[in-house]
DNA sequence: AACTTTTCGTGAGCATGCTTATTATCATCA
DNA sequence: TGATGATAATAAGCATGCTCACGAAAAGTT
């Protein structure tokens, strides 16, 4: 924020226009950037848990379930009861989610395109690379307690 | 998503991970990372109108009005009617505000510090300047069109 | 078997982002 | 001057993320 500006801003920025950009392509197919990247994790794990779903997109369960409701009430995915287990749903995806995997991959290719215009793929690989390991050191970091020992004074 | 990672929803992870640490470590202060990024550009424009600073945080001005709604509601900032234009303010800092951008500064080194653990400062430079690329590129894409003329066959 | 703890899913409520629409005022131009 | 269009701020309503809390069921303990 300051003079020269703060990464993190510019991160939170980036993002939030990542998603902007994949909404205005995507809003004619009915799916959001949350509810394709459900679809898409849940495409590789049919048959998962709510919470397994959750933990693997990183979301707390609560977040999830209410994406679900929406995905289920339009159709694109099915909730069965859990055989051996009462309190738990396993998820899978509708005949007619599928055709949408293909449509919505090609929308974030597209998305990606642009945002990454004028990145050699060198460059992509070290980002990819960077993020994840932010993406470690946060993950650890938010598991710690945070609090700010040091007092502020005054 | 798929096999490898992809780059727009790890990036997404990150931004949403470092919102989550900021505000687990600010939750005293009484500052969301939104008002506190408020806070920062005002500190460095105050007498601005609300329209102007939408603009240089990138938002649009109505989450910019419901976010000062509330810091004003809790005394850190000020609208005052701007003497020219009855349908304008000017937005100020309130004494109470001050001290507050330095704890916050603080808050958000601190949660740089995490995330950016054991990235080279080349390796972090090099990050903030492929993601100005990626944001001017958005940002540009953003006012496009978008619509998806290839058709959906099916 | 009975008690306790953990886990699964969800309800309530808040924060922040968006789009679309409205009101008041200003600016421009005939 | 009077209509017409642009601009400042806000309203309404949706989406997605969070925390905190809760009920039902499962799992573990005594």
């Amino acid at each position: 924020m300051p003079s020269s500006p703060n990464i993190s801003f510019v991160l939170h920025d980036v993002a939030r226009l990542l998603r902007k950009r994949f909404e205005q392509r995507s809003r004619a197919s009915g799916l959001t950037r949350a509810q394709w990247q459900v679809l898409a994790f849940l495409s590789l794990h049919e048959g998962i848990h709510q919470n397994k779903l959750a933990d693997l997109i990183e979301i707390v369960p609560i977040t999830l379930a209410r994406l679900l409701d929406k995905m289920e009430a339009r159709g694109f995915i099915e909730r069965r009861p859990d055989p051996v287990d009462r309190r738990a749903w396993l998820l899978y995806l509708t005949p007619r989610a599928r055709p949408l995997l293909e449509i919505m991959r090609g929308n974030g290719q597209k998305t990606r395109d642009e945002a990454f215009a004028g990145l050699s793929s060198e460059t992509q690989q070290h980002l990819l690379q960077t993020l994840s390991l932010i993406k470690s050191n946060l993950l650890a970091a938010c598991t710690q307690p945070a609090v700010d020992r040091e007092k502020v004074h005054g």
